[in-house]
DNA sequence: AGCCATTGACTACAATCGTCATCGATGCGA
DNA sequence: TCGCATCGATGACGATTGTAGTCAATGGCT
C-alpha cells in the first residue's frame, strides 16, 4: 500500500504554519539538517546514498538518519527532488548565499541591535582575521566607502 | 512540603551532561531564554516581578512562563540567584561579552568555516551597515594592521 | 494574631529535534 | 524470471523548548 507517492511539498504539515503572501519562507533549518544541506550545497544533486558516503567520516549517522533529515528538508520546501528510477535525486531549492544572508541578519539583530561593527570587533578580538581576511575587508571598506560618496 | 530550597545550581539534572574539565560552559541558552537575559544584562540583579514588567510590552508572557525560564536558567548556571526576603534576585553570572564572543564565533563557524570576510561582505551588501559602521570598521582594520606589523 | 497577595517549586503538554528501526515496494543482476 | 539489496514512507522515542496552571510556603499589613 502507499506507495510512493510524490514527496508531498511542505503541503499539509503539521500545522501548517501560515505565511504572509509575500514573505520569505524562513523555514528554521536546524544544525543536523544543515550538515546535509552543506553536502548538497557543494555537489549538486545527490541521490540519499551518495550523501550518507560523503558524511560516512564526519557524522557517524545511520542511513535512517540521513533519509529522514532529507525528508524533513523536502518536507520543508528547501530542498527539492528529481526522480531517477527507483530513486530521488536531492538538490536545494535555497541558495546558500541566500541562507547566509538570512542567517547573518537574523544573527546581528538577534545579538548586536543590528550594528555590524561591534561583530567585527569581537572577531579581531579573537585574532579570527587572517591576513587575508584583513586585506578582503580593506578593499571591502574602500569600496563601501566610494559606494557612499 | 517541599520548603523552598537554595536554589539547586546545574546540580543534577536529568542527564548531567558530562563536560570536559576545562571546557567552557557551554550551556545552550534558547531564544527565550536569550530575552530574559538581555533585560538581566541590561539591569543587574532583579527580581522575578521586575522581568516580567520589563517585559510586559514587548514579550506577552504570564508571570509563570517568566518565571519558568529564570529558573531554567539557574538550572543552567547562567543566572545566579541573591535571596532578598522571600523572594530572589536573579543576576547573571555569565557575562555579556563572553556571551556575544561565543556566540560569534560558533556562528562563524557553522556558516562560514571561520572565515569573517564573507560574513562582512553579506552585511555590507545588505546595507546594513551604516557610515558610522564604516567609520568604525576602518579605524578597527588600521589598528589591526599596525598590530600585525 | 491572622489574612492575603506574592513567590518559587512542581507538573504539564504540545511541538520540534536528533536518532533510528521496520516495512512494503521495486528494479537489477544472476 | 526471481531473489535480494536498496529505496522511500512511516512510526517511534527520549530530550528540549515554549508556554502555562496549580499549590504550598511565607512575609508584610491590618
Amino acid at each position: 500500500m502507499a506507495k510512493e507517492k510524490p514527496p508531498k511539498e511542505a503541503s499539509k504539515r503539521r500545522k501548517e504554519k501560515q505565511r504572509a503572501p509575500g514573505e520569505q519562507s524562513p523555514e528554521r533549518i536546524t544544525p543536523a539538517e544543515q550538515t546535509i544541506m552543506d553536502v548538497l550545497w557543494q555537489r549538486a544533486p545527490l541521490a540519499a546514498a551518495d550523501v550518507m558516503t560523503a558524511l560516512r567520516t564526519e557524522k557517524d549517522w545511520t542511513p535512517t538518519t540521513v533519509k529522514t533529515l532529507l525528508s524533513r528538508l523536502v518536507e520543508k520546501g528547501v530542498v527539492e527532488t528529481a526522480r531517477d528510477g527507483r530513486r530521488f535525486l536531492y538538490s536545494p531549492r535555497l541558495a546558500r548565499a541566500h541562507y547566509e544572508r538570512s542567517m547573518t541578519h537574523s544573527f546581528v539583530d538577534r545579538l548586536f541591535g543590528g550594528r555590524a561593527a561591534p561583530l567585527v570587533a569581537h572577531l579581531a578580538d579573537a585574532e579570527r582575521l587572517t591576513d587575508e581576511d584583513i586585506a578582503e575587508l580593506d578593499a571591502l571598506l574602500e569600496e563601501l566607502k566610494n559606494d557612499r560618496r
